[in-house]
DNA sequence: CCTTAACAGTGT
DNA sequence: CACTGTTAAGGG
């Protein structure tokens, strides 16, 4: 029995974010736990608010304190488990304590248990047959229809009944009252996972699957937290080894959370794992109603359930006992949450699992930088499946130098060497993927003529270009006006470079007016299902040419494809970011992983104005331990994550002159803070990349520094000076640890 | 976040 | 002095 609660009220606002306590009234004595929604009075007004604590002493003077007023009866209740991550994600990665809850309950409102009604006859079938004798010479038609329906069929489905028999409910109703049904109730799940194939599970594993699952399986007996990074070439069949380290956790009665990036949540994902567990898989994401998400939640807390597959926000399902979390594509930028609180997936998990004594394994054919850094200190376990399933070998890759195609006169995206291998494929009735990385069109620019892309002079990244037609870098500000003429060989071809998926695909339909083909973006995708529709109508073979942007090198296996051209695969590395080169590796060799699936062998062409990047390179020769290589020893010589840890401090206010005073003014309070200049770094305050949205203006500072945990006692102690300094009153402080994008 | 009180500006 | 709009403080 407590006498007092501590509650989070349900508004995000930093002024408001901490405990509130107020007095537990007899009445809710009992039925009060931790976690639950309840409504009190606050000021004048009543709110709600999550109890988060439940305690005997009073922290605040007592006479003040007012009773709690009601407990919400369709509040969600947030177990302590959940609660204690909630405080965790405050902790390391800012915001309120309330946006915290909020993303540890994806589910806001208690909804409505859909009720299956079924209508049994209640008599015997002699009686009922002379009633029915009666209600036809009365010519109680509808009485009769349905009571004619009840003895053949003996019970009825009611929804079935009122629409096929057309009976209304005061008819249904009657005859209960009569004795002659009963109406039999069961509350059901809305259940996301339609159109059920049987196909079944026909898999088994080979050598090297059963090798990577006998390494994990020890972790899972002796119940204790591990984390495994399972780098697995693309094809080499990662996900059968999930499924089976799945069965293994459920057989010993726990739970298993797969967690996968929104674009790669596909019907066939899915329908893959619900062939071999059938009903004991659920799967979340953003498509479902809040009805449907609400159920499977409730289905994995009453433990009807086993397995969840989803992305992000399935990482926080109320299972009881969880076993393993699986992180399928574990290096995608999808995982890192891009409102606050800005969590990183991949770090909320391990915590979890830690909590929980859970396996977390982390899958990927090019693993994040991060966490492949993290195999050589021992923090995670290395395991590898180096070989396509079935021997299958992996395709031959080419460079094709766009600058050469230039100096011979051909000014066209497609290479003379595409062209003709385009050309070639289409003869011989193979499949064609043209990959084009639109995303990071930001805009930098670059030369034609050399391939110089303008950079930074003090940092090393590519400089944007702004509507104003300035160039800027976004680490330390630096600004020069766009130049006429490419800087070292004065070439007057050189401008932002930006193309799209459209034009290039009139582009091949003028240059191949014989091909079919398909275009796959965002734009063509935005309708509910016309994703599926356009994969299952290349996978059917009925186009010959797929052009399309990162997502049609998610995964999917089409067999007749032979030949991937990357269009330009420079696009991704000058995102003015330090993990340009590490997203470019990863997506060309994604993309190069689409080919040669089928009995042929793949080719991919990889067209670029820097043959001779180490990420573009090593891409083609698939070769990721050079990559990673060549890779840490940059970020360990700029200092970058994962070797540093980064944070970024953002601060927007409606007023310019104010977000300008207010970041100077955090920038000097964090160099006071300062001891030891060698050990910390910060930069700014500068304009963010995007520096006004909505009329908010946007400046951020860097702070760099090898201890993570001295990052987040930076973020405390301006999260506290900020709330008690009424010069920020017009401020809005946030915080990025080790950002992915957009900074 | 919303409410309130205090304050400044406007208008009769 | 009544009315209206802006701003800062408080909430247990």
């Amino acid at each position: 029995m407590s006498r007092f609660a501590n509650i989070i009220v349900d508004i995000s606002h930093e002024k408001l974010d901490k405990t509130f306590q107020y007095i537990v009234p007899d009445e809710f004595q009992d039925i009060l736990e931790v976690g639950m929604l309840v409504k009190i009075p606050f000021g004048p007004r009543k709110i709600k608010g999550y109890v988060i604590e439940l305690t005997d002493v009073a922290e605040y003077d007592i006479t003040k304190l007012k009773p709690i007023a009601e407990v919400v009866k369709d509040g969600i209740s947030i177990e302590s488990r959940l609660i204690a991550l909630a405080a965790w994600i405050k902790k390391n990665y800012g915001g309120t304590f309330n946006q915290a809850l909020k993303t540890v309950i994806p589910v806001k409102q208690k909804q409505n248990h859909i009720i299956k009604k079924t209508l049994i006859l209640a008599t015997d079938e002699v009686y009922a047959r002379e009633q029915l004798a009666i209600f036809e010479r009365k010519h109680y038609t509808a009485k009769a229809r349905l009571l004619k329906a009840l003895i053949e069929f003996k019970e009825i489905d009611q929804i079935e009944a009122t629409r096929k028999l057309n009976v209304s409910t005061a008819v249904i109703r009657n005859l209960e009252e009569n004795g002659l049904l009963k109406i039999q109730q069961e509350t059901t799940y809305r259940n996301p996972v339609k159109n059920i194939s049987n196909k079944g599970y026909d898999i088994i594993l080979n050598d090297m699957q059963k090798q990577v699952v006998d390494t994990i399986s020890p972790s899972i007996d002796k119940l204790e937290h591990k984390t495994y990074l399972l780098k697995g070439v693309t094809g080499s069949g990662k996900t059968e080894v999930y499924m089976e380290l799945i069965d293994k956790v459920i057989k010993s009665g726990k739970q298993a959370i797969v967690l996968i990036p929104e674009i790669a949540l596909t019907y066939q994902t899915v329908m893959r794992f619900y062939n071999r567990f059938r009903d004991l898989v659920s799967v979340m994401n953003s498509k479902l109603s809040p009805g449907e998400r609400y159920d499977q939640f409730e289905r994995a807390k009453n433990g009807e359930i086993s397995i969840m597959i989803g992305p992000r926000s399935a990482l926080f399902t109320p299972f009881n006992n969880l076993g393993i979390i699986i992180i399928d594509e574990e290096h995608e930028s999808s995982y890192k949450n891009e409102t606050i609180p800005k969590y990183h997936t991949r770090e909320v998990a391990i915590y979890r699992a830690q909590k929980e004594n859970a396996v977390v394994v982390l899958g990927s054919a090019t693993p994040s930088i991060d966490s492949y850094y993290k195999t050589k200190s021992g923090e995670y376990e290395l395991v590898e499946l180096n070989q396509r399933i079935a021997k299958k070998p992996l395709p031959t890759c080419e460079i094709v130098d766009l600058r050469e195609e230039l100096k011979q006169g051909n000014k066209s995206i497609l290479s003379r060497k595409l062209q003709q291998k385009i050309e070639d494929r289409l003869q011989k009735k193979q499949q064609i993927i043209l990959f084009i990385n639109r995303r990071g069109l930001a805009g930098f620019v670059s030369c034609r003529a050399c391939g110089e892309v303008i950079k930074c002079p003090h940092c090393d990244v590519s400089l944007s270009q702004h509507r104003n037609g300035k160039l800027m870098c976004h680490y330390c500000g630096y600004t020069i006006p766009m130049p006429k003429v490419c800087p070292s060989c004065s070439s007057k071809y050189i401008a932002g470079f930006r193309a799209g998926t459209q034009k290039i695909e009139e582009l091949v339909k003028r240059r191949f007016p014989q091909a079919r083909v398909l275009r796959m973006d965002f734009d063509t995708t935005r309708k509910k299902d016309s994703y599926e529709q356009i994969i299952s109508s290349f996978s059917k073979q009925e186009a010959d040419i797929l052009i399309g942007t990162q997502m049609i090198v998610k995964g999917h296996d089409f067999s007749n494809v032979t030949l991937v051209g990357v269009l330009a695969a420079d696009l991704s590395l000058n995102t003015s970011d330090f993990r340009g080169a590490e997203r470019t590796f990863q997506l060309l060799t994604q993309a190069a992983g689409r080919a040669g699936r089928g009995k042929e062998l793949g080719e991919v062409i990889i067209q670029t104005y820097e043959p001779d990047h180490y990420a573009v390179n090593l891409a083609c020769q698939q070769n990721y331990v050079d990559f990673y290589e060549k890779e840490i020893s940059y970020r360990r010589l700029m200092r970058y994550p994962p070797i540093w840890n980064m944070l970024v401090i953002m601060c927007s206010s409606k007023n310019e002159d104010i977000a300008n005073a207010s970041s100077q003014d955090i920038t000097n309070e964090l160099h006071k803070k300062i001891d030891n200049p060698r050990e910390v770094q910060i930069i700014g305050p500068a304009d963010a990349v995007i520096s006004k949205i909505n009329d908010t203006y946007r400046k951020v500072i860097y702070i760099r520094t090898e201890e993570y945990s001295k990052l987040v006692e930076f973020k405390d102690y301006i999260e506290n000076y900020v709330r008690d300094n009424k010069d920020f009153s017009r401020t809005i402080v946030q915080f990025d640890f080790n950002p992915i994008s957009g900074f």
